[in-house]
DNA sequence: GCTTGACCCAAGGGCCGCCCCCAGGTTTTA
DNA sequence: TAAAACCTGGGGGCGGCCCTTGGGTCAAGC
């Protein structure tokens, strides 16, 4: 199979496929011809592997590490389970983390709904988030990346 | 002020005053001698301003919109309430996805807590992530940046 | 046979919000 | 006076792709 056909197969873009390929996480031949990548049904499994990987929450280097762990012969299996346990601990971190600052937005919104509209008065750049401090201890301003 | 200074006032790296500095979000002079650069009193409100924008879970972008509304004598307050608004829908979307994919986590560790350790069969790479699939709807696998 | 359009390639930049490193110049402190 | 702490610009790195550039290749229709 070609790029566009294996990515079809998948569901995933085709520069997905060559950025996966790019990783080495799947490992087509050369048609000497032209050129082109063919890859295998073997390349199939992995890419339908690593795509289901990704809907659980394991990282692109995760998922290398397992198929790498595969690629010697060991199952992985245990390795998988704890990978998934802390990449759920992490991920229950972020959810908290989010909601944090969801309550600190929330408070603030509601706070500005009685505010009058502040006059630019050459001084102040916007009160409203001057004046604002929500109360939560400080924390590294890294909010959630809300895509 | 200075680089240091400055970034120790208003509690942030110097490597971030630097790299809003290049943003144009701060508008340092020159000192001609050497070529440092020299912030002002005004320098440091925004950079505050700015702090507690990220605080607040606005983008650099954001920021930098509200800021030049601002610079041009606009009150930027109904822009902020509009733009906190939106990040604030926004967020909310990404912690819904973000307990889907926990609540799929959950489920996946939860149901691998019975299976035996799948023994390298020379064909699965893992029958763990193999065989699961979530109930849920396909949607494009891009979990939550779970940092 | 020739065009069109769909596909393929490699290499590189862009996103976001910084952090870190380099190599060298300046200032401050002991 | 020397060491420590600062400053400069430029570049690379993180993750997981997406997109562009500037080509080459291939299938189908006329």
């Amino acid at each position: 199979m070609r790029v566009a056909q294996l990515a079809k197969a998948a569901a995933v873009s085709s520069e997905t496929v060559r950025h996966y390929t790019d990783l080495n996480l799947l490992r087509p031949t050369r048609n000497p011809d032209n050129g082109y990548q063919e890859y295998s049904s073997t390349d199939l499994q992995r890419l339908r592997f690593i795509a289901r990987a990704r809907r659980l929450g394991f990282s692109l280097k995760d998922t290398q590490q397992i198929l790498s762990s595969a690629d010697n012969g060991h199952a992985p299996c245990s390795e998988v389970r704890d990978l998934l346990s802390e990449r759920l601990t992490a991920l229950q971190a972020h959810i908290e983390e989010c909601q944090r600052l969801a309550l600190v937005m929330q408070n603030a919104f509601d706070d500005w709904a009685d505010k009058s509209e502040c006059a630019p008065d050459g001084q102040a750049i916007c009160r409203l988030i001057e004046d604002f401090e929500p109360d939560i201890e400080r924390r590294p301003a890294t909010p959630c990346p809300a895509h």
